[in-house]
DNA sequence: GATATCTACAACCATTTGGTTGTATGTTAT
DNA sequence: ATAACATACAACCAAATGGTTGTAGATATC
């Protein structure tokens, strides 16, 4: 049986999947990432909601921007900042490459139990 | 209409969290974890496939293993290595939360939509 | 036009990260 | 017992990270 993993997406680099992951593994910029899924958002409102610097913020922001996990559209003087839900969807099928790569094992020792000593 | 997204996981922390995107954000630790995925491996042996020192690899799985992401079994005078699917399952988890509220602003956008103007 | 607001960006700083080498300790093999 | 092997861990270093403040440029508002 051949299972096809791809789901059609662009290969990404090793580089862009590092941004990603790092871009999630700081609890701010998770939290701005939820903001700005439920709706979008201009940098100040965002930067309103936590206790550190506009610049912080602003950084926090950036580094989301560059794993392309939001995306800033100017509105006005402000830039209004939106999840982006399909990098979102990658980062889960990259689990589920190792999910998969886990079910794999199974079977090949559910095969090794199920099938007679070649010797 | 209610809906239980907990899936029954103990909940984690923010650190935790962090941990395990951290751990995730770097291309020799999600190698490591492939091969741990496949078949446990000893720490020396998952050296000898990296072009760096053995120092280096001990200090990558110490970083997956502070994730939860492998667990270090003592076999004899070698520790071997095992990735661990449920610590993924639950990184996985995390997205697919991210994705529902994704999906759920669009729910509201659509009941917007649907709804007669209140006022 | 003057002023306030939003953003961008540079410079700086402390801490963390990702690598190195070196040393010590436990375990197998001769 | 001695030698070889696998791991642990400390000390060190350069670069990246996450924060700060300050300055400057656009855009709105009065």
């Amino acid at each position: 049986m051949v299972v096809d993993i791809s789901s059609g997406d662009t290969e990404l680099s090793d580089d862009e999947v590092d941004r990603i992951f790092r871009a999630l593994a700081d609890a701010t910029r998770r939290d701005i990432l939820r903001r700005t899924l439920t709706g979008e958002a201009s940098v100040s409102t965002l930067a309103a909601a936590y206790d550190m610097s506009f610049a912080a913020v602003q950084k926090h922001v950036a580094v989301l921007e560059g794993a392309g996990l939001v995306t800033k559209d100017p509105r006005g003087r402000e830039r209004l900042v939106r999840g982006e839900p399909e990098t979102i969807r990658r980062a889960q099928h990259l689990l589920h490459q190792f999910q998969a790569i886990w079910e794999s094992r199974i079977s090949r020792l559910d095969a090794l139990l199920a099938e007679p000593p070649t010797t």
